[in-house]
DNA sequence: GCATTAATTAAAGAATTGCTCAATTATCTC
DNA sequence: GAGATAATTGAGCAATTCTTTAATTAATGC
C-alpha cells in the first residue's frame, strides 16, 4: 500500500492532476505529448512526472529516445479503497446522526 | 463539486490527514482533543483546521468556548466519485489500448 | 471585575515547491 | 561522426508552506 499523504501531495498540483487525468483517459503517451496540454516548459513537466513516479502513480518505459508514461492503477485503487473504507465506517457510525441533527455552522 | 486539487492539497499533510482520519472514525470533537494525537502546538492545529475548512473537508460549530469540528462527508464523496469515474473509464479503455499496442504507432 | 480556559490571529523564520534557462545524456538520422 | 530530437538534471530565484512564540478574542467561574 502506497503512502496516502504522498499520493495526495502528488495530486495536489494542477499540472500533475491534469497529467494523471489525461493518462487515465487517453492512456500511455510520451512526455512531449503530455506537454502539449500544459502551459509549462519541458523541464517542469519532467519534474512533475518524477513526483508522480516517486508517489507510485505512473510508470515509465522507453521507446527509442521517447519515454512513455502510463498510469499505475493500483495507486488510484489505494485512494479509492481508503475513501471507501473511511466512508463506510463513517456511515455506520452513530456519531453521524448526532451531527446531522444539529444546526448550521457558525463563523465568529 | 469541490476543487479536487485543493482537496488533495488539504490531505497531503500528515497532520491534516491524521485529523481527517480521526474525525471520520471518532466523529465530532473539539480542537483540544484533536491536538492530543499530534506533536504540534495549538496554533498549528488551528491553521491545519482552517486549511481543511477552506477545502470543504470539515465543518465547525461552537459549544461554549470550544469549537467542535466534524467531517463534511460530501467532500470525501467527491474524491471517492472521482477515483471511481476515472478508474471505470480506465478499465473500459483496456481493450482499446490493447488493440492500439498491436498496431504500428503513427509518427507525427 | 479579575483570572482561567479554548481557540485563533500576528509575526517571523526555515524548509520546500515550482518555475525558468542552461547544460547534459541518450537516441535517431544522415 | 555530425547534427537533430527527446528527455532529464543543474543552478538559481520567487512564492508558498509549516512551524513556533507572543498577543488577542471570547466564554466561564470565582
Amino acid at each position: 500500500m502506497r503512502d496516502l499523504p504522498d499520493l495526495f501531495a502528488a495530486l495536489s498540483d494542477r499540472s500533475r492532476f491534469a497529467i494523471v487525468e489525461r493518462l487515465m483517459r487517453e492512456g500511455e503517451m510520451p512526455v512531449a505529448r503530455l506537454r502539449e496540454g500544459l502551459p509549462i516548459t519541458a523541464p517542469a513537466v519532467s519534474r512533475h512526472l518524477a513526483v508522480l513516479s516517486d508517489a507510485g502513480l505512473v510508470r515509465r518505459r522507453a521507446r527509442g529516445q521517447q519515454r512513455l508514461y502510463s498510469i499505475r492503477a493500483e495507486a488510484m485503487h489505494d485512494i479509492h479503497d481508503w475513501t471507501e473504507r473511511v466512508l463506510t465506517f463513517w456511515q455506520s457510525s452513530l456519531d453521524r446522526l448526532e451531527t446531522a441533527l444539529l444546526e448550521p455552522e457558525d463563523r465568529p
